[in-house]
DNA sequence: TTGTATGCGTTATCAT
DNA sequence: ATGATAACGCATACAA
């Protein structure tokens, strides 16, 4: 390994007027300097970080918080498509992405440790258990946190404008002449909740009273019990005419159910999911859906945590709203009213 | 930030002896070590793992290359599942993740100086592009590598077992009385021959002369261009009683095609995929498809590179074949012959 | 403008 | 069994 010392053998200069002219210091002249890098560049100098970072006290290392519990995390596209625009914008910033977790070897290791351990200059928190004791300790600690989809208290958010989607989609299916919309929602969670309120303050404003059989409750990305709600809602002495689903790799369980019923989409019934995924445009019909914009969420996350971590002086926590876009699709049929 | 030397001042006990209490040597009694083991406990203890890493040159840091060219890598669930499964292992083995990239910041970095500025002890690589220079002088390099899905000289190489996958489907198919099979397949890669030829080979085996029009190329992940392929196949004079599809998600494209024809599955035509993703096994009728054992993949990767760096001496490149499954699904028909 | 000296937190060597 | 000291590679305060 080429160090700063060998560099400083070779051109005859102190090691530290080497550091100061590889770093680009205005103290050294411009001829020693460009030959310094000359020599390094021929000597294959590359700085080692983790020297650097023991003295600068910044790793240029952002860990991200992605746990897969589930089929969640990795194995869900909307999560990993952020998860990659965080990864592209924090490189183009110029910064590495390590994976937190506990239990690194053998030992338990809290989430903050682990950050600590490996000095991560921030962290971006993201489809996760937010009620963890475990997690709460890291947003509530020194290390400069963004999460994603989720508001803490002094810590910045980025959040997919789920109301927006949720209003955009009523709106569409409503202005198409569908009175009797279904909802099958996911799990319990503010997300959920937003979506939820959504829903109804626009069904409201449209003027429709929504039964409460119409509203059923599911699981994310989990297209069997999507599937069970589905039939429940064809079974209805009063079935709806459309139905809304958590996300579009849910509402697969509900096209199996569809097509086992012998209907046909959107003839007999309409349809739309939630995230715009790519499986949601190639389905024919094409999915009514809402597009998250999962790679301005990403780069916007990217973007706040090395804000938090230059300017933590100045830095204040915000919230920043996400917005999508809906994708009409064909699964909706203009119907007469 | 507590450190070692914190731990020696309150416990009474030099650097060195904490150090090596911590570190489990033996050279220190056993009531000492536990005292300052309950020490450091009671403090929050962190070691700091670049500190460590200038000492020791171990960073306990795998580095990973996933590149994600057009829709590959993280947003295919074939890549981010095995990715999923080496950041377990890898993490249970007591390791952490870096993504590896060139371009961090402004400056253009090989992928090579990447690991070395980051200290990785080894490498993953997979869903890259082979024959980049860069990826040959990574591997090239005193770094231990392990490749997914490519095998280079001196390096071990993990390995879907993509003729058996084949082999396995085109039994299956003939099995059940299709003789006029049609395969459609990915871009030319050396996994895209791997399978061409198990395709060839199993079919002479099994006496079927194949056309040449029955082979078309698509590309991975594409449902577009399977869905061409398959419009194809269907518009010819004699047209195949079962078409074999590049991947699972591409048959998304076949099965859109299909339907639009008014064929039905597996009635009117047969199908198949490959990769055996949770999207296969949701569908109606299941697909048949061939599963990759993405976890068994993943680990073995992270358990490999982890005995090339740890037994750097003696560790002997090698190629381990992963088997998959064949999951029959019910989008094969019975036919009689 | 350049060089000297020091220390970041840890481990390793060698002495006691 | 324990401790003093040096060193890992780098950046910086300070001296020249």
């Amino acid at each position: 390994m080429v160090t700063i010392k060998d560099i400083s053998k070779k051109s005859g200069y102190s090691t530290s007027t080497v550091s100061k002219a590889l770093n680009g210091s205005s103290e050294i002249g411009e001829n020693t300097s460009s030959f310094i890098r000359k020599v390094a560049n021929e000597m294959g100098y590359f700085p080692n970080a983790a020297a650097r970072l023991l003295k600068t006290n910044h790793s240029n290392n952002i860990g991200v918080l992605f746990i897969d519990e589930m089929q969640s995390g990795l194995a869900h596209e909307y999560f990993s498509a952020v998860l990659n625009s965080v990864k592209d914008e924090a490189e183009h910033l110029g910064y590495d992405i390590t994976f937190i977790s506990r239990n690194i070897g053998k030992m338990h290791m809290s989430y903050y440790n682990h950050c600590k351990y490996r000095n991560c200059d921030g962290v971006v928190i993201a489809c996760v258990d937010f009620n963890d004791p475990e997690v709460v300790e890291l947003i509530q600690s020194e290390i400069p946190t963004v999460t994603i989809d989720h508001i803490f208290n002094d810590c910045t958010a980025i959040l997919s404008d789920n109301i927006s989607g949720v209003t955009d989609l009523v709106k569409y299916i409503y202005d198409n002449g569908h009175r009797k919309i279904a909802y099958i929602h996911g799990e319990n969670t503010s997300v959920t909740q937003r979506r939820l309120s959504g829903f109804y303050k626009t069904c409201k404003e449209m003027g429709l009273e929504i039964p409460n059989n119409y509203i059923k409750e599911a699981r994310y990305h989990d297209p069997k019990s999507s599937g069970l709600a589905t039939r429940e809602l064809l079974q209805l002495s009063d079935p709806p005419s459309c139905i809304m689903y958590p996300d579009d790799f849910s509402f697969i369980g509900g096209m199996n159910e569809i097509e086992k019923q012998g209907l046909k989409i959107p003839d007999d019934i309409s349809v739309a999911g939630y995230d715009g995924i790519y499986l949601s445009q190639v389905l024919r019909p094409k999915l009514c859906t809402f597009k998250q914009n999962t790679e301005a969420l990403g780069k916007e996350a990217a973007n706040n945590i090395v804000m938090a971590i230059t300017e933590k002086k100045t830095y204040i926590p915000k919230q920043i709203w996400i917005e999508g876009e809906l994708l009409t699709g064909k699964s909706i049929k203009k119907i007469d009213f």
